[in-house]
Order: structure tokens, then sequence, then C-alpha cells
DNA sequence: TGTGGCAATATGTACGGACATATTATTGCA
DNA sequence: TGCAATAATATGTCCGTACATATTGCCACA
């Protein structure tokens, strides 16, 4: 409402947006068809295309269905809504807590590949530190993970103290766990186990993973550390809750 | 490969996949940009509109990020992960947002057992309607995800309009009243696949999938309804953006 | 040497036209 | 009356063109 400057959005968009507005006002109820491409081309004075280019966002906003000959179908007549995830601390996000033991099975620096370096967002060949870690339930000697951690930068103090397992653990939580933190991007996706990966979570071979990629962005807009963790899909599960933002 | 019958993609359908197969194959390495909408118009000896719709397939597999002047940066060389869906609003949990389409496959009405009885927080044997539901994107045949969704209670009118699967799908969104849903409680696990559950994703035996049981937390705190969705595992990756509370 | 401005460039927006295809509705024949 | 062929129709695909706009990098100027 309040821009200073308005650099009037394309056609399409406030097109987009008037349909929008429509189904939301009850123009266009639940169940009902919009008018044709055509007829919203004639009733906004754009080309067809431009009309088709906004019918498409309202598509990719979910409240309509499109199907030839029959029309766009309104399937929502809700705006999406956005639900939050917070997060208030890291043991949130990670799921396992104060119960939880990390143990550094090995810390190597190595130069980013073109790969990694894309995912990190930083220039290839960057130093970095990268950390393979099992982690693992308080009494418990079966890991029910396995983490690969990259921290871009590599100073001497920090090979020094990542040296020493317990100490790098601890470590890792100071790197980590700091209010710079501004976002985690984060992917799940399930996998089958590698034949090495089985072995060290002691799961049998064919047994299911649920694999998590984790991106932790500070607040400068830099990736400050990368994680990719395997989970044994039997003894670990991830829960979160959706609230609506106040 | 060996297609029965070829229906013949459409053309932008075709360039995109040659350009996807490009980026995979390594002809366009990790950073490298794409050659100009003009150029792979004439690679392919098609329209500059075509060309840019194929690269716009490209961009949103998360293969490519397109930015004015600097041209079309190769940002991913995985094979886009079809179904990688970002699931922070509430439309993208009921229905996974414009690009897939759910069709109801059996709704039935069933009195709860007490396992499920405790999860919905209701008494047991409550009136409740059971739908089976498969997921599937625009233009793909093969399924991604398979889902049971509850509703507690049991009108004769809901029964009635949820014999059309087409209305069904339409009316799952009203279903759940969505300005009085307060949360919405989740939990992701990896699981292999069951033989019926294997011929529905049209998965190999022994694959993996995410299985994810939701839980719609309404205003009230009664629980307006429960999902339970398997997703193939090799079709379908879950992402989300953690960000801090202002 | 630093810098402001201009040209080059790749995507973004918008128009026009044409034909293809899937689905529904209608017509007509048996 | 039942069913197959056909017409109508809305979206899908594809082509052509033109100009807008953001960004890069070069070049001239101070």
């Amino acid at each position: 409402m309040s821009k200073h400057k308005k650099p009037l959005a394309p056609r399409y968009r406030i097109v987009a947006d008037k349909l929008i507005a429509g189904i939301l006002g009850g123009k266009y109820p639940l169940g009902t068809v919009l008018p044709g491409e055509t007829e919203v081309a004639a009733q906004f004075a754009v080309s067809r295309h431009t009309a088709r280019d906004a019918m498409r966002l309202v598509e990719e906003a979910g409240m309509i269905r499109r199907k030839r000959r029959v029309g766009s179908t309104v399937v929502s007549d809700q705006l999406p809504m956005r639900y939050n995830q917070r997060i208030d601390s890291l043991a949130d996000v990670l799921q396992y807590g104060a119960a939880s033991r990390l143990r550094v099975l090995e810390s190597t620096q190595i130069a980013l590949d073109d790969a990694t370096a894309a995912r990190l967002r930083l220039k290839p060949g960057a130093p970095c530190m990268l950390l393979k870690c099992i982690r693992h339930q308080r009494h418990d000697k079966r890991p029910f993970a396995y983490s690969e951690i990259c921290f871009p930068g590599n100073s001497a103090a920090q090979r020094e103290r990542m040296r020493d397992p317990d100490l790098a653990a601890i470590e890792l939580v100071k790197f980590v766990d700091t209010p710079r933190l501004s976002a985690i991007e984060q992917t799940l996706v399930a996998e089958i186990v590698s034949v090495e990966l089985a072995a060290m979570l002691q799961v049998k071979p064919g047994a299911a993973t649920l694999k998590a990629i984790r991106l932790y962005v500070a607040t400068s807009g830099r990736v400050a550390a990368a994680a990719t963790t395997w989970h044994a899909g039997d003894l670990f599960s991830y829960s979160t809750m959706l609230t609506k933002p106040c």
C-alpha cells in the first residue's frame, strides 16, 4: 500500500489479481468455471497470451484447475495461507536434543568441488572443513544417524580444535548455535541405505533412511554450514508443528 | 525408449529434456550459463517462445536460475526430484500446490478403531469418513503419492458429495474449515513400501517411501482431519525453510 | 586512476495469428 | 431407444514480432 514508488505490476499480474479477487469475493464460487481465455482477454483488454499467463498464475496459486474444453474450475476459494514453522532452538530443528551424543569420526580439510560449492553458494576451491559424525543416544551403542557436515573457512586454530573428537562435538554446537543464524533450509527425502551406510548405522541392507539435507544461512546471507544426515528409518521420525502466524 | 505408442511430447518438453540431459551429462556444468533463449531457439529450430517455455520448465525443475542480462545459470546438476514441494502453506499440505492433482479412489464410512481414535483424539467407534486418494502431477500418469484421509463426522450430505471423485477433490478444501485451523502436526518417517503400495505407486518392491502423518487441529482444539500419505521416495522430497521469528 | 555514462545483451512483457487436441453436446442413423 | 459419428468449444501448442528492463562491461572523461 504505502509504496513510495509504484513500478506498476505487469498486466498478467494485474489480471491474475483481479481474477483471484473475484474468486475470493464470491464472483466465481467454488466449483464454477471462470470465463474462458478469450473472454478474459476481452474483458481486461489484453491479448489471449497475457490472459493465459494470468490464469496460469491463478492455477499456480492452487485456486483453479484447468482442463481442455471444460475450462478453469475453481477448486479453492481460499487465498493460500502460510503456516510458520518456528525454531526456538537448534534442538527443535535437529530433533535430537540433549539426549543425543555426537561423535566425530573424521575431520578433514577439503577444497570445495564445483557441485558442493554451488550448493553452499560459495566459490569452487574455497577452503572448507568436512566432518563425518555418528549420532547415538546416551546409553545406546547403536547409532541412529550418520552426518557429513561442511563448514566454510579453515583456520589453523579451527583445525587444531577439531582434532579431538569430543572437543569437536562441542565446538560443532558453537559453530552453528549462534544468534546470527537467520534461516535453515531443509530438505527431507527417503532413501535406501548404501552398503557402507548400513554398516555404520547397523541396519540391514535395503533398509530405509530419512536423509536430511540442511543449509544453515546466517543473517549476512552467507551459508554458515551445510549438513547431510542419514537417519535410521526404524529409529527416527521427524515431527513438526506448523502454526498459523499471529 | 520402448514406448509402444509415442504421442510425441510437445516441443518445449523435448527441448527442456535435452537441456536437462545436457546438464546431467556435463555439457553444461554447474555454475556455467546455458545458451540464451535465441540461441536455444536456433539450435533446436523452434521459436523463442517455445525455447522460453522449455527453459521455464528447466527453471521450475530447480536446475537453472534465470536472471536478466546474466542468463540461465546452472544451479543443480542433479536429476530433478520432480515433485520437490515446499509445503509451508495449508493449500500445499492439502493438495500439494497447483501442479498436483488429487483423485479420490474410494470414500467409505467407518467406525474408528481404538488406535486411530487415539490418534484423532476421539472416542473409539465414532463415525468417520475415510478417503483413499492418489496424487499425481499434471501431465504425468504415474502417481507420486497415496493418501488416506480421515474426517470425523458422517452426514448424508457429506457422503453424497464425496461420491463424485472430481467433486470430492474440490470439496476436500472446504471440508477442512481453513480459517478455523490453528495448527498442523506432522510426523515424517522413512519406510519401505508394502506390496500393495508398491503396485499403487508403481515402484519396485523394497523401494523407500516418505510417510507423512498429519493432524489438522482446529482452533477449538479438536482434530479436524487426519491424513497419512506415502510418497514415492524417488519422486518426492520435502523442503522447508525455517526462519527465525522477527 | 577512478568514475560516470553508454552500448551491448539476455531475459521479461506483450501483442498478433494459426492450428492441435481433448472433451462435451448434438445430431443422425440403425 | 441406443449408439456412433460429428460439431462445437476451451485449453494446449507453436509460430512470428516488437519493445521494455535490468545488468554487465567497456570506454571516455575528469
